[in-house]
DNA sequence: CATACTAATGACTACACGGTCAATTGTCAA
DNA sequence: TTGACAATTGACCGTGTAGTCATTAGTATG
């Protein structure tokens, strides 16, 4: 298992000054100070770690910003710590985040573009339900154009240090975001996304996670643990998952046990949202 | 000549389908009904098909919103024309426009990063003369700032017509851009982007610095600075510029010491490059 | 120490790529 | 019809790739 983390380390590093395709199994295993067949006893293919890397990261962004956006109280601040919390991760996985800016997006296989399409969707979901809270009806048509916009400076003011290697400010950025936000949430009045469009957009790729696959992933991560209160956690919710009985206080003490274990977040996320806990 | 051209349209099927690494020149050639060897009597190698590519349409694009903004009277019209072009070069030659937002953009050569740097820079120019052209001193602060959120806008916003292949009303678009761009440069007050972080990217592109010029700059900046640790760890990092003799770990250390002082950005970030530092 | 088992290796295969060039085909003036 | 020249071909080359597997090294058990 262990080997599994150094190869994902080293690949990420060598994959975001290269690429990809660029990128041979021979280099990763130089890199790493193993023999290529050794690669092949950790991942069945270079596909498949490519997959592994996305979903490792992408599922802690998506269950950071879910939190954040959850968790703050004071709606004053929510726009600001979101805003920060996102930058923060793409700063801190700045090679990751890199891979996800400059690789062809769909020159992979049909598999990992609906995947990216899917955690692209559950970002935006995070989004929406933050702008609904803070402007409610009042933006309400105009809410995927609001969504939009915040994705649009996500992806532009975050090429000034993935690109570069500029030093940045991160409250000042965020502050300044959050203040174009709030006054286009405030003013806008033509809406161009629709729900119709967003339906369009969506139709061919609807994916809901069922019980079962959410007790698969729980029960992988508890695989993978070492013994701890974090293990622990998570068996105890593996077993509310099956048979519900414990308080819902002690289901969001257990959450809350495994939110800051790197490999739960996810887990985590998925738990929240099925046991309705925020 | 005209083989020249055939080659460069089918080329640019496949490209925006598969994308550039993933298609061959057999492909090509087989997709043009041509032999292999005729593809190397119009290109000397595959790069310089992809280079003559981007140069076609970058100028075309360049040049198309470069005469908008330069000759349309009345100003009232001024950023909608803007919008209304840019969105319909990009649905007339999507294709293209596919490849700019799929490809790797820097795993191609380092000539071909700068060549799109360089497009990227020139549009940038024309967005920012039409800028000061409609709000003029007023948003002088905020400038850069709303020119990248013209270009989050034009990446988001095409999104939609270049991965999902949905119609699209160029009309309400445009519009609704306009009212966004409008209400962001007219109540803005929080800028971001200063002109020295503009600086910082463009230094390094048009050449390498020397030893000798960062030192000169070093001394410059501790000349103008108070007594205080940042001057201190400035005139170590000198030191250690002209005669490299610390642990890595000192001078990071040093770096960061002088990271945040407002005016030792520059140094500091030169400095980063020099030692090899993130 | 011997045995059984697992972890790790790296030479190897099969293949696809970009690019070359001797050979072939097409063209046209004499 | 001939011959000189230009255009075009595709078999071929060297290189580098992903992935395999017989072999070896390491380790735990009786």
């Amino acid at each position: 298992m262990a080997k599994k983390q150094l190869i994902m380390e080293k690949a990420l590093e060598l994959f975001a000054k290269q690429g990809f395709e660029a990128t041979s199994v021979q280099q990763i295993t130089d890199h790493c100070g193993i023999s290529k067949g050794a690669f092949y006893l950790s991942f069945k293919s270079k596909d498949e770690l490519i997959v592994a890397l996305i979903d490792h990261f992408m599922r802690q962004f998506t269950a950071d910003i879910d939190y954040v956006v959850n968790h703050e109280q004071n709606d004053a601040d929510l726009l600001y710590d979101f805003y920060y919390t996102t930058f923060q991760s793409f700063n801190k996985h700045s090679d990751f985040a890199k891979i996800l800016m400059k690789e062809p997006t769909q020159s992979f296989n049909e598999e990992l573009f609906t995947k990216l399409h899917n955690y692209n969707k559950s970002i935006e979901k995070v989004i929406l339900s933050m702008i609904d809270r803070l402007y409610g009806e009042q933006a309400n048509d105009l809410k995927y154009d609001l969504a939009f916009c915040i994705k649009g400076f996500m992806n532009t003011y975050s090429e000034l240090f993935l690109l570069y290697k500029l030093p940045i400010d991160l409250d000042l950025l965020a502050r300044s975001l959050v203040e174009k936000t709030d006054l286009l949430a405030k003013n806008m009045t033509l809406s161009f996304i629709s729900d119709e469009l967003i339906q369009m957009i969506d139709q061919p790729l609807n994916e809901e996670r069922t019980l079962d696959q959410i007790v698969e992933i729980v029960e992988k991560n508890i695989e993978d643990m070492e013994d701890s209160i974090e293990k622990e956690s998570l068996i105890l919710l593996k077993h509310e998952l099956l048979e519900p009985s414990q308080h819902p206080a002690i289901v969001k003490g257990l959450l809350e046990n495994i939110r800051q274990h790197p490999h739960c977040k996810w887990a985590a996320y998925l738990l929240r949202r099925h046991f309705g806990i925020k």
